[in-house]
DNA sequence: TTCCCGGATAAAGTCATACGATAGAAACAG
DNA sequence: CTGTTTCTATCGTATGACTTTATCCGGGAA
């Protein structure tokens, strides 16, 4: 079975000019280099900095003002929003985020809406999930199993597996968190350690377990399992963040 | 004090050209009137259409791909993306469905996903909440009792009731869900009977409980309490679409 | 017949230019 | 110093030309 990955991808196409445009400021933005308040470059000045046409920027800070990254605001010029305004949960946005340093504060915020989130999706997915549901679910349990440790197939199998158990609860709107739990997959990812066979063994170990709650349609089991699995993780990345913030401290001494 | 209301509200410029046709698109999109794989008018053709230049129509497709509800590819045509693709918790699109027919199924995953998310979202407020949280909670929860039940203020209170919750969590990535349960506040605004004195009492009742828990900082009890408001809010709501429905059947009959 | 390749083609993407409208600053008058 | 006017900078919109890309389709090779 094909494994089902990345339906709710980023939109952003990196093949077109205004894309990369968009990207541009979109790391600009989230980094912090433009901070809130900042007049994005004049559409006219903006030629000589990145020779592109008014007709390319302005699309892209179309899209970006869709995300509430920037208001554009008739004759006063196009400013970074604040924060606040930012929609986090996009997947474009979230995924911009991985050009910037870790934020750990961010990281921890996601997992901790996750952990609101995928125990009760993991509940419904009990409750409703499908036959197809489960050869889905089980055969992005089988991608983590049979590729090497964090590999590139492995990754997208584990991601395969949340969005599999969203998919089973039916629930379009929850399906929209996808993508936050995924940015929080691939953070462990992008933070990883050379060898940390322990971990991923452990993890493995969580899947199967919860992927054995749902197959028994145990609701309450498959909540409290995928509870535990965000957790290990959460601690996993948690310990990640701190042995990199030491080897920083190491090198900026 | 003043009330807080829509910090992340709806990002699309109606004064705009542009924000009309992306308007105009998007209803088309969501109530089904262009069903999903339907190729949105040639760029050429639309002048004929809606007499409208270039410009502002494909800035209004990027703002629209920018959420996912369309997908442009050249040569192939603009369509229509599948509904999974959709970011049904933008801001944007949340308030578009508001241009359809109110969809029972949609709205139950709403009601449902704020089940999972606002309880806990009350618990950390309760944890985490400063004075200045508390005094914004007030305020919202005084502007609800001291305004005319179902009127344009005391929505806006009650919006602003849960928006500020949402704020004294103090997860930005979590305040993102807030246009989601303001979207299932307004559809049940949206949806009133006329006079349902009764489900507004009961409804203030649940406010007031959920308020003391926070001011008391007791976290399992905000908890509860916002899982009760939810779950009443859920019954009125489904009560007042069952009475739409059987008026709806009565006039087509 | 089937398959692969390559050109025709249609649609989106990009560019340059022009003009309109107006928010906000600067200049000015009281 | 304050209120008013003028002016300019900047976004919004329109238009036409050109570029790029993917699909379609037909012809030639296996």
């Amino acid at each position: 079975m094909q494994l089902h990955v990345n339906v709710r991808a980023t939109r952003l196409n990196p093949d077109r000019l205004f894309g990369q445009v968009a990207h541009r400021l979109a790391v600009a933005i989230i980094t912090g280099a433009s901070p809130t308040g900042a007049l994005l470059p004049n559409e006219d000045d903006l030629k000589d900095e990145i020779s592109v046409s008014r007709t390319a920027y302005r699309e892209a800070v179309k899209f970006l003002s869709g995300k509430g990254l920037v208001e554009a605001r008739p004759k006063s010029g196009t400013r970074v929003a604040p924060r606040e305004a930012w929609n986090l949960l996009d997947p474009d946005v979230l995924a911009w985020h991985f050009a910037a340093d870790p934020n750990e504060k961010f990281i921890r915020d996601l997992f901790e809406l996750r952990l609101f989130v995928e125990p009760s999706a993991a509940r419904l997915a009990a409750q409703r999930r499908s036959d197809a549901d489960l050869k889905r679910i089980e055969a992005a349990f089988r991608g983590m199993v049979e590729n090497p440790p964090y590999a590139e197939p492995t990754v997208n199998a584990d991601l395969a597996f949340h969005e599999a158990i969203f998919a089973a609860t039916r629930n379009p709107p929850l399906q929209c968190l996808a993508p936050a739990v995924s940015a929080t997959i691939q953070w462990s990812l992008f933070l990883k350690a050379p060898d940390d066979q322990f971990f991923f063994t452990a993890s493995l170990i969580d899947h199967e377990r919860v992927f054995d709650a749902i197959v028994q349609r145990d609701s309450d089991l498959a909540a409290a399992r995928m509870s535990s699995l965000v957790i290990d993780s959460l601690n996993s990345t948690l310990g990640l963040l701190a042995a990199r913030a030491q080897a920083g401290a190491a090198k900026s001494a």
